[in-house]
DNA sequence: TTGTTATCTTGACAGCGTCAACATATGCTT
DNA sequence: AAGCATATGTTGACGCTGTCAAGATAACAA
């Protein structure tokens, strides 16, 4: 009993062949993720509800890995496209603009959680699953982070006796351990998400007047 | 086909009833869960590995949430005193036993990742799961952080300027942050560990030369 | 038109958590 | 000591999962 549309030609008859199963499994995948979490996609479901038979997806993805890599490389795709807008405004003191990143980041985890929860954690990278595409998509996101530290060190913003790839690495894994906690439940309030994440900048940088870049 | 021994009376002759189920069952369960993480840790492989039928484990835990959150227990209980024991130290800098607490924790995490995985991840905390008993383990935990953050603001070593609670929940979420990418296989390479730990404390804590308590 | 290939279908299998029904041992009450 | 309640163990069954195998249908290329 399929809960979707049928696929349908252009001529609104059923058609055997769906036509667009590929992106429409992921649209699908997307809400269903989103609704569910990544222990409530089952592809049974998805496939019922996108009105195909439990196998059809598999014509389109190998097996479920595949189909979670690329729902968590649209992830990064649209990440990377956030935080370049972040990146991108003129005329920002550098610890406005580190300020607008750091709550970016957080904003993006806290309004995507379960996306944010397969883009990051273990049932991809831990199982060293992740196909050569989320691969590509996901390193540029790491690069970029280190390439900024080293600027907002150049800068003053951040301290230069600190090696850049370490102080990158914490701070990353500042913000990412600050999601985590909202996102797996630990953080339940959530009205001070602001305060925490200004607490952080603060301990981060020093004051500048200068913009530099 | 039972893997273990089968449970036996004193007299080594097979027993209807084992005796000491819910121990062994927790021991073997910890056990599994380091081998094979949450996901690998099946009630009924658990059952076989022990040598009592899929059911027996029904009548000493409700369901297999509340075996993880027994297991996750213990995992806090020894946290905890891993954690008192560096605490407990006389003569150390602020500084330095900060410096301990922080290595501490990532190592804790670091030697049991998948036992961490479980006791900070959102299978138990997302779904609101936790039995009581492991809330009254975990709490102290989370509460002595705070404690502990706001000595180090008195003593000097962290700003006093910045709200406890968010300084602790900034500190806690970079500890938690950089462990997490440690056990969910994103920072792969594990000889930078060190490295990483003393360039957040020397973000977060400032040099002072008295020993206060 | 014919044959190849892509796509979609049903059938099947093993593994999972867990409920129901039944079996057996333990231990308390008389 | 007898009997009965309770704790603890067992097998059977159900629905869910991912995925393979084999067959059906449509699209496409020669």
């Amino acid at each position: 009993m399929s809960q979707q549309t049928a696929k349908k030609t252009k001529q609104n008859k059923p058609s055997y062949h769906h036509g667009d199963l590929r992106s429409t499994l992921l649209n699908a995948a997307n809400a269903l993720l989103r609704e569910t979490g990544i222990e409530g996609l089952s592809l049974r479901k998805l496939a019922d509800k996108v009105g195909v038979s439990r196998t059809a997806p598999y014509h389109h993805f190998k097996d479920k890995n595949q189909l979670l890599c690329a729902i968590a490389e649209q992830g990064f795709v649209r990440w990377h496209q956030d935080a370049e807008f972040i990146f991108n405004q003129k005329g920002l003191l550098p610890q406005e603009k580190y300020r607008q990143f750091f709550h970016g980041y957080i904003s993006y985890a806290a309004d995507n959680p379960e996306l944010y929860d397969l883009m990051f954690g273990r049932t991809i990278w831990k199982q060293n699953s992740a196909t050569e595409e989320l691969r590509k998509a996901a390193f540029p996101s790491f690069h970029h982070q280190v390439e900024m530290t080293k600027k907002w060190q150049a800068q003053g913003l951040m301290p230069s006796g600190e090696d850049t790839l370490r102080l990158s690495q914490v701070t990353w894994g500042t913000m990412h351990g600050i999601a985590r906690l909202l996102i797996d439940g630990i953080y339940a309030d959530r009205s001070h998400i602001d305060a925490m994440c200004d607490c952080a900048v603060n301990l981060f940088t020093q004051h500048i007047s200068e913009v530099k870049g």
